[in-house]
DNA sequence: AATGAATGAGCTTTCATTCAT
DNA sequence: CATGAATGAAAGCTCATTCAT
């Protein structure tokens, strides 16, 4: 679907994906039909694939979007980060900070991860950040700030608590406070730090 | 669904769930039919619904059932521990243990939080487990094992670091080594201890 | 679908083979609907897809068994045939007098032979049938028969006026009489034996 | 659709008509869209039902197109004939060149005749040919040239002889050399003369 | 003349569920 | 208990056609 759209066409297009977006998360998407999502707008059928070649593609383009803003903040966050450490911590908040501001994003991350039909596009990105996480984490372990270890291994534990407490803060179990992102903060690096050096 | 079933009732139901598990593992619940399970047991659809209400309720006994396991496990696990925080550590490996072991299952829990009719049955089980680990943290908490902080908040991220890691155990990224358990342990552990209380 | 049928599945798969014949030829394959199939004999539309993959496959059902009557057919009477030209003869009105009788299997030949879909299962029956007709040819021509030629291209064309010949029975053009038949066959004969071979 | 058209607006007319035979032929009719033709032409959907009121008025405007040709060539072959009998191998003779050059337009005449919503124009068409075929051979069976006969019946058996083969060229099965229409007008002829009146 | 967007009826197909046997 | 047949709502998608620009 490589069609040249005008600047209506264009809005239109933003509208399908953000109406979808908002049902998928709420309804699931197998439970949402095109219908939904048209209807939902005031719109014949026929514009959905006017904009779309079908629903796959439609949340493909939408997690597609989503990594693309995700990556963005995470990549600034880092970018200004003066040691490698703080480039940890950095990218950390900017990771659960985003998340937690885009709740729909994050359901549908968490969906499409269950699918091996959606699931190819998302690890790639999360492969990407894991990397780039890990090569911080190697540079530190060589540096000897933290203990040797497994680096990628490590950069998915960090991910695996952002992303946990994250839900829990979307379920209403934790409260959307700094504090939760504070104490994740903290929990990792400490356990990234390991058996604290004898002083 | 409360019918008294013979031995061999026992069994029949017994097969369609593991057929059902394997089957909605792989291929996701939606798209998985109830005809897809009975022609891969060679059975009529009527035995389906004799057995159970729904393709939904299936999918509620399943996982209760592989909720019950996996508690089993962690109780006795966690029951033959010494202190406390062997306890942590215990239930820790026995959580990552039978979720490596068990891929069909961890897949389907994967799946059911995402969908409200199915999550509501697991987040009891979830907030059990959580509730245990945080009394068994508080206690340390109290015997200045280890530094003030929320107890439950830190069950969740032990919680998110199992469960990342098992994920990507199961998707091939890292191998299913006792080294992962370890690694996940002494991450935890360590995150725990935090900023080692000063004396 | 391999599907085993009961007695009363196979009389259903036999009315809408039967019932899809009747619309297809009088309303075209493409314009005819599933539903306008399934509504005609009053069941629901899934009953079409227990016994069908598709609307195509039903077509390719009608089809063969179509064909395979007229090949019985065909067979019957030339088998019965004492001489080579008797075969040709007897052959050409069976065809003729098949074709006749089902004007509906006609209709739905003609059109499969303008779809490549369906082309395919067709051809292989004309050629046989055209393979089976050349054979006769050439051993009349062997025998001194008749001239010389290609008896593939001669067998084409008896084809040609048969098939075009009924076309006009069916299309009121001419009269479904045995004259119809009678000056086909004299025509085809004599365009075969061409210039009586002098003597 | 009686527009009066620039010379830039009958080119744009050529060009749909000329896409769709070539789509329509390969494609089939019904499964080729209207969508298909302006994109694979680069214009816009409107431009095509600014010349055409619709998709079966673009098919019969090219049949209409199709037959005219046709028949130009028939009557410009037999206007130059000698005799009767050098018209009717004239015409066929003319019928079967074109056809083997246009296969797209045999093709499409194939598939009008399957559908009554086109069929009515190329009858007419297809009895005048007939009937100027048929008043040849009445004559001929007069003047005691070929056996009396049904004129009618003969000239359709023509026809059938003459449309096959060209249809077994276009398959492939037959070469596209003058043999086959030396050999058509040969086995027609000898067809028609019928067994050849004892001297 | 021409375009891209929109319409919406209608298509083929799926599928959870029910039921007669 | 079990089967195969049946149901029919609803899904995803297509497409001839219309229309504002």
């Amino acid at each position: 679907m490589d069609r040249k759209l005008t600047q209506r066409g264009e809005e239109r297009r933003g509208q399908l994906m953000a109406y979808a977006t908002q049902r998928f998360a709420q309804n699931g998407f197998h439970p949402t039909s095109v219908a939904e999502i048209t209807e939902g707008l005031g719109v014949g059928k026929g514009v959905f694939y006017w904009y779309f070649d079908s629903k796959e593609e439609l949340l493909r383009a939408i997690l597609a979007d989503a990594q693309l803003d995700l990556r963005r903040r995470q990549r600034a966050a880092v970018s200004g980060a003066a040691s490698p450490s703080d480039g940890i911590e950095a990218g950390l908040r900017a990771s659960m900070e985003w998340s937690i501001e885009h709740p729909d994003y994050f359901r549908l991350f968490q969906f499409a991860a269950t699918d091996d039909r959606f699931n190819g596009g998302l690890r790639k990105g999360e492969q990407v950040a894991v990397n780039d996480a890990a090569k911080v984490l190697s540079a530190a372990m060589d540096a000897g700030e933290i203990p040797d270890g497994d680096a990628t291994l490590l950069s998915h534990a960090l991910l695996g608590v952002n992303t946990h407490l994250v839900q829990q803060v979307h379920r209403g179990v934790l409260d959307a406070t700094d504090d939760v992102i504070d104490a994740a903060v903290s929990f990792c690096l400490h356990g990234l730090l390991g058996r604290p050096s004898p002083r």
